[in-house]
DNA sequence: TGCCGGATCCTG
DNA sequence: AGGATCCGGCAA
């Protein structure tokens, strides 16, 4: 079944756990690609600091305070776009990060946020838009990921936030496709995990 | 109007 | 370890 609004509108933390093991589903010039989420991050503003709309709303955060159950796209770097899905009612600027999925067939490397959008063909065109088929939509198959393998972890990237930054709020479904290795855990085999080739 | 840093990725 | 590359936020 699609996810809707009801989904996205509860609490942040809660919609980032859930989200784990759901399905994101692109459709785009007649193909469908879509990868398994295996990695995603919470962002509580506007009290976070690592959260964009901590500045408060500006043109950029604005979909942000929308809504939920839709998607908020940016660019970063100058180069690479940042898929978040809204959640919280219409006021509260909070969202989820999508930072890497377990990629479907014929589906490139997803793992980093801006690989997420690479892959799937994500960029500020969809900024704002509803998550409903038939362009961007979240999927629950009844497949439920096995407990054991859910791991919290502070966010990446947001050191300049200050206590914020430590916070637990990156939630993984451990596995060889996160952006970064889950901290004090090995693989499988008990080695170094092999080092996927770039394309 | 201008400057600066960034929820990144890739190569060396 | 550093470069690519540009937009948003803030100061002036």
């Amino acid at each position: 079944m699609v996810l809707g609004p009801d989904f996205f509108v509860r609490e942040t933390l809660e919609v980032a756990r859930e989200l784990l093991g759901k399905l994101l589903v692109r459709e785009v010039g007649g193909r469908v690609l879509w990868g398994r989420l295996v990695e995603v991050e919470a962002y509580c503003g506007p009290e976070d600091r690592a959260a964009h709309s901590s500045r408060g709303l500006t043109p950029r955060t604005r979909v942000m305070y929308g809504p939920p159950g839709h998607a908020y796209v940016y660019v970063i770097y100058g180069m690479h776009h940042c898929l978040n899905l809204v959640t919280r009612p219409a006021g509260i600027p909070q969202a989820v990060l999508i930072r890497a999925l377990e990629p479907g067939p014929g589906v490139g490397r997803c793992s980093g946020p801006g690989l997420v959008c690479r892959a799937l063909g994500i960029d500020r065109s969809l900024n704002g838009a509803p998550l409903r088929p038939p362009s961007l939509y979240v999927v629950d198959d009844g497949v439920r990921p096995d407990p054991e393998l859910v791991v919290r972890t502070p966010r990446i990237g947001v050191e300049y936030a200050g206590e914020w930054a430590s916070l637990p709020w990156r939630f993984c479904l451990d596995g060889p496709y996160l952006s970064r290795p889950v901290r004090g855990r090995r693989s499988a085999a008990g080695g170094p995990v092999e080092r996927v080739r770039r394309r």
